[in-house]
DNA sequence: AATATATGAAACCAAAAAGTTGCATATATT
DNA sequence: AATATATGCAACTTTTTGGTTTCATATATT
């Protein structure tokens, strides 16, 4: 499986674990209770989550305990790099100068 | 259709895609030709791109130039920014202290 | 020991996604 | 005018995804 972070977030109910993991450890079940679906699905969610080393996990008996990786949502951080010079700095605006430009250009012909 | 930009940047071909556009315009033949899969294939992901408002199109005569809103992306670091805090200040180390505490709790029992 | 609880795994299903082929249309080129 | 080119759309197929139900297993609780 080419399981990867993209892939990940795509899904909405796995943003929502992502971010309630964001501020405290929990377990399976206590996840699954935050949503309407049923526990499986929401394990299946989660093991999606573990493929993609999202999540870290603490045996305690028979229960676990995920925490997220936040080192891994990094990844997404970097990928949007490559954008950020666009939209941060004053390349930006040389970029609306030179777009408005060449949109002119089109629309005259 | 519930496409939104998580869904948009899923996909591989349509984070390429995404990369291409952000240094330059491309007529969507000119994305095809960097692709192995037909033109239909990529024309379908442009229109999954459109359907997100990833992209600006400047028609010139039969052809048309695709762009990157970049300011779309920003969206995508917004979400990230509920996790930034993290990483990135010293509640991070601290977030490793309290862990490892619950871990050596855990591993004791 | 018997029962309850936390969890994962497998089998199955419906819906969505990604790709292909073929066709239609508008605009260039000759 | 005839032909070539750029593009989009529709129908169809295969694969993937998200969900459900059922079952197995390990650990607590009584």
């Amino acid at each position: 499986m080419k399981r990867d972070i993209f892939q990940a977030i795509a899904d909405p109910t796995r943003r929502s674990i992502l971010v309630l993991l964001a501020s405290h450890t929990l377990t399976p079940n206590a996840i699954a209770e935050q949503f309407d679906s049923t526990r499986q699905a929401i394990s299946k969610h989660i093991k999606v989550l573990k493929e993609c080393e999202l999540l870290h996990e603490t045996k305690s008996g028979r229960e676990i305990h995920y925490q997220l990786k936040i080192e891994k949502m990094k990844e997404l951080d970097l990928w949007l790099e490559q954008f950020k010079q666009q939209w941060e700095s004053r390349y930006s605006q040389l970029d609306n100068v030179l777009s408005s430009l060449q949109k002119k250009q089109h629309n005259e012909q």
